[in-house]
RNA sequence: GCCGGGAUGGCGGAAUAGGUAGACGCGCAGGACUUAAAAUCCUGUGGGCCGUAAAGCCCGUACGGGUUCGAUUCCCGUUCCCGGUACCA
């Protein structure tokens, strides 16, 4: 009988099923291991061949750790808040959270139907009320926290009022807000209490700000940076403007420089912790002010151009990494949009500098970033002066200089930088030379930091180094600068004015004095639930959607609710306003590893004990694209929970490996131009006849192709709208298709899904063919036409074990004779590959080393229990479910192929008594001869020249060299 | 532009402390079994040359150099492809 895997597979999957084969728990004795998946957003969709890619790959290792002894924590959940589901609701009003629990009873189904390995009792969905109380808990914990720059950490919010209270702001050294005031302990002890709170809003490591956001009108939400892709939204592809709103913010900024020094802990790829450096962007450098010209600042007239009320005073500030070049200043740009242009403006000036800042606005953020040959600017009138030089500086404006980063202005040195050099070439401002060793300055920038300063004042003859620093201290003593670290990471918006989300869990009060300020609600009060809204919009007056929600405000407990609605004052008595604004997608996904470990906890998002047995995450594994948002935020959201000692490790995922996508192959047919239009009747041409002729090509359904030879009828019953009536030319009896990679997706037709090929070919070959398909970090089309090789190993695997009786039933062939040393060669030489395999992540190899072990044991006739049984246990990682069948009716416990050992490698059976040396001659082989392995070098290479072959290509010549490596080679240099 | 990764048969890919390039699989070709097909099994399969055959020779890991007894592997330069990105002061 042949290997029924439909009947098995499914046998077993209920087995594991009712018998919880996979539950996990805690055991001390045992050392643990966890396998992280990055869970998945349930799409309508379902899942496709190339989802289970990254799961294969980590249910591997979970089941091969298993069988190593350790104790596996590997679950799976789900992401399930998110803007699809949202925006289906507000086309049909059908509740997110209904089609959310319909995608994800697929995706659970599609799962089960690859028989991983997961502990379903620990699922989680961001969206079950349960999990996102911890989201909101968490956010009240950072509301209830500031960093403290002298511990390096966060510390709870009181350490600070402590410090107020007996020192004022003398001894604080916090992360916060630009804009707060210093204070005296008598001030802060003096304050109302309404005061002292709103100034500690400055200080909490989540706080409201008015923030420019990409604020997308068709969803009627705000998106992160990393959502944004091209100035349109990625999910969606809606136009994206830049806008000012009041927004819920996380000050990430304050790990900025932990999140850099972490990555070096970390096994992540060099690609990915490059592109959380670059992300972070830390620059050191001094920070200069420019004094204004007070001249200009006389002679400026009426016009609004009372400098004296420019604020914060009357200078221009910069940031450089290159302080040691402020000699070459030779002028200043301003982003077009600084806050000074207008002051800073003359009335000559006034009309060429309104008409470029116009310009520059009118162009996209993308039409500035492709332009970057072009040189624009204008001059605005005014000067600053160089505080080291004393030297007037005239002040320009260009868009290379960039608003948001920095402080927006420039200091420009056109001698050490190539932008500046190519600004100052084209408006024809002076280059000055300031190192000895800057060379061809007339033909380009030199950013050498060689040599020795010339022209250059206080620091002339000094080198980098030294410049620098009596630069900077220079500066300092005098208030005019200080040594500075720049981030290029902005503060994380938190608020998204959407309905599928976590809500925020605070409200506002106004106080008698009509201020409105923020408050958490209190902890009892959590989970603050989603309310019901009648429609999933943003309501008429611009609020978010949850401003739909009908009598919905707070009412704390034991409370009066006597404040005002802030908006139109009414609704006394009636609680006050929540936050309307819900989280963002990637809140509930930056602690959720940490759910799984306890998951059902109703007093803390995870107990001690089960933290403290888990740790962290071993591996993990997951796409690419999270590289900046979901992996940055998690490494923040652990180290804050750090921080305030909720959990032990620094880092959250200790190895990360990134699958590579799976993509699409496309097949087309080619229709000759001209018919198939206008009523006449379709012609198709096969791809080996085209040879040049004019055709279209059009995507076909890669499910109706086998081997690029199309199904004809299929196609014609599958689209008549393509096919009505048409006539086929044909490569003999065969229609070839064309092929193409492409991305997966519907609309191209080669979406496959992994349900048909369970169907037709099993779970295991699914499996198996997945990992042979190549590396698992590389990207690869997907094409289903190999997977016969895996499925023929399957049942040439089973048939080691079952062979058929002459009346056709079952032949059990195995036995219990002691193997050959050849049989158990071929056994441990596959046990070492498959082990180390493994542990590098090599899993097509392994497929690899499997078949040629089933190859050979076939050749050798071996139905032998003792070379069996741990084939069995070694293959069962791969193939789970043919495995256990086998293994129960070898005889042990039904369903316990998982809970084994892996069996011992043992080097003794590899041991080789003789090797073929290759013989090269001049480093190309000519012959092959076989040595005892113990064979002396010197014996070796008497019996190579007395080798007839050897002899023949001497030609009677002397041996320059003989090189003997042992087990390697034999080369003779002639 | 910069950063990271890559380029090996018709195809997916193997082999890097430098040591027989092309494992394994697909596809293809031929054969066995079968009334036939499917399934299965066997043989061959980088290109070229020479041969009836056996055997043998030459070329070959994107391209051009180099180091070495020996290079897919190491070094220098070039081209192309994929991913990321920031005109970042």
């Amino acid at each position: 009988m042949e290997y029924n895997h439909r009947e098995t597979e499914q046998k077993w999957q209920r087995f594991w099923d009712e018998n919880q084969t996979y539950r996990t728990d805690i055991s001390p004795n045992k050392p643990k291991y966890y396998v992280l998946d990055m869970f998945p957003y349930p799409s309508g969709a379902g899942l496709h061949v190339g989802h289970p890619l990254g799961y294969i790959a980590s249910d591997i290792v979970s089941r091969y750790k298993r069988l190593k002894g350790f104790n596996v924590l590997h679950p799976m959940g789900f992401d399930s808040f998110g803007l699809p589901a949202e925006q289906y609701a507000i086309q049909t009003g059908q509740h997110p959270a209904v089609t959310t629990e319909q995608n994800i009873a697929r995706y659970i189904e599609q799962l089960k139907n690859i028989g991983f390995s997961y502990d379903w009792s620990r699922e989680v969905r961001t969206s079950d009320p349960a999990y996102y109380k911890w989201t909101q808990w968490i956010f009240m914990e950072l509301f209830r926290s500031w960093y403290n720059k002298d511990t390096d950490r966060a510390e709870p919010i009181e350490t600070l009022l402590e410090k107020f209270a007996t020192n004022g702001t003398t001894d604080v050294n916090a992360v916060c807000d630009e804009d707060t005031p210093t204070f005296t302990a008598a001030e802060w002890n003096a304050m109302s209490k309404r005061e002292s709170y709103e100034i500690t809003l400055k200080y909490r490591l989540t706080y409201l700000a008015d923030a420019v956001v990409n604020w997308c009108p068709a969803l009627g939400t705000v998106l992160a940076n990393d959502e944004v892709k091209d100035g349109v939204s990625e999910r969606g592809g809606y136009p994206v403007e830049q806008k000012l709103m009041r927004q819920w913010m996380m000050r990430i900024t304050a790990y900025a420089d932990r999140l850099l020094t972490g990555l070096d802990t970390i096994d992540w790829s060099e690609s990915l912790k490059e592109q959380q450096r670059n992300w972070i962007g830390k620059s050191v450098g001094a920070s200069v002010k420019f004094p204004l010209v007070k001249e200009e600042r006389r002679k400026g007239g009426e016009e609004e151009r009372n400098l004296d009320a420019v604020s914060p005073s009357s200078f221009i500030e910069v940031f450089t990494t290159r302080v040691d070049t402020i000699y070459g200043v030779t002028f200043m740009v301003l982003a077009p949009e600084h806050e000074l242009v207008p002051q800073l403006t003359t009335p000559e000036q006034r009309a060429a500098v309104e008409a470029y800042v116009n310009a520059a606005k009118m162009r996209s953020e993308r039409d500035r970033m492709a332009d970057t040959k072009t040189v624009s600017g204008v001059f605005t009138g005014s000067y600053c002066i160089n505080p080291l030089s004393g030297e007037k500086v005239p002040i320009w404006l260009a868009d290379y200089v960039l608003a948001g980063y920095g402080t927006g202005a420039v200091m420009a040195v056109p001698s050490g930088d190539q932008r500046d050099w190519t600004f100052a070439t084209h408006f024809g401002l002076p280059i000055v030379q300031i190192l000895d060793t800057q060379k061809d300055l007339d033909k380009q920038a030199d950013n050498t930091k060689e040599g020795h300063y010339i022209n250059s004042g206080i620091i002339n003859g000094m080198t980098y180094q030294e410049a620098t620093q009596t630069l900077i201290a220079w500066l300092e003593e005098r208030g005019l600068g200080k040594g500075k670290v720049n981030y290029r990471m902005r503060d994380a918006v938190f608020s998204r004015q959407r309905y599928w989300g976590e809500p925020v869990p605070v409200y506002f009060k106004a106080d008698p004095d009509g201020k409105v300020l923020p408050y958490l609600i209190d902890e009892s009060d959590l989970p603050l639930e989603l309310p019901a809204v009648d429609k999933y919009l943003p309501t008429e007056t611009g609020e978010p959607p949850l401003g739909r929600a009908e009598g919905w405000r707070y009412h704390p407990k034991g409370k009066a609710n006597t404040s005002p609605s802030p908006e139109t004052g009414e609704g006394r008595g009636e609680g006050y306003e929540y936050e309307l604004s819900t989280m963002p997608g990637w809140a509930g996904s930056s602690w959720y590893w940490y759910r799984y470990m306890d998951p059902k906890n109703e007093t803390s998002f995870a107990s001690k004990e089960s933290i403290n047995y888990w740790r962290n995450v071993d591996l993990y594994i997951g796409g690419t694209e999270h590289a900046t948002g979901h992996l940055l935020y998690s490494r923040f959201w652990n180290k804050f929970l750090k921080d305030r000692g909720y959990v032990p490790e620094e880092e959250p995922f200790k190895k990360l490996i990134n699958q590579g996508m799976i993509q699409g192959r496309s097949n087309f047919v080619y229709r000759v131009k001209g018919t198939g239009v206008e009523g006449t009747a379709p012609v198709f041409v096969s791809q080996s006849l085209l040879d040049g002729r004019d055709v279209t090509p059009l995507h076909v359904d890669v499910n109706i192709v086998e081997n690029d030879v199309l199904d004809v009828d299929a196609f014609q019953r599958s689209r008549p709208d393509l096919a009505e009536g048409a006539t086929f030319e044909l490569d003999g009896d065969k229609y070839i298709v064309g092929a193409e990679v492409e991305k997966m997706s519907k609309s191209k037709f080669n979406v496959v899904n992994p349900d048909m090929i369970v169907e037709k070919y099993g779970a295991d070959v699914l499996r198996l063919y997945e990992m042979f398909l190549g590396p698992l970090e590389q990207a690869k089309p997907w094409n289903t036409n190999g997977i016969d090789g895996t499925f023929r190993f399957i049942r040439k695997f089973w048939r080691l074990f079952y062979g058929e009786n002459s009346d056709g039933s079952d032949k059990w062939l195995v036995t219990d004779e002691e193997p050959t040393p050849a049989e158990l060669k071929i056994l441990h030489k596959t046990i070492k590959k498959t082990q180390d395999d493994i542990e590098n992540y090599s899993f097509n190899t392994t497929v690899s080393a499997f078949m040629v072990c089933v190859n050979e044991l076939t050749a050798l006739k071996c139905h032998k229990r003792a070379i069996l049984q741990d084939l069995v246990l070694i293959l069962s990682p791969f193939a789970p479910h043919i495995t256990e069948e086998l293994w129960a009716a070898l005889g042990n416990e039904p369903g316990t192929v998982s809970k084994a050992s892996f069996p011992t490698f043992n080097p003794a059976y590899l041991v080789e008594d003789a090797f073929d040396y290759p013989i090269q001659i001049n480093g190309k082989v000519r012959t092959t001869i076989s040595f005892a392995i113990d064979r002396a070098a010197s014996d070796i290479e008497k019996e190579v020249l007395a080798n007839e072959v050897v002899q023949k290509w001497l030609e009677g010549k002397q041996p320059k060299k003989i090189v003997v490596v042992p087990k390697r080679i034999v080369n003779v240099v002639v």
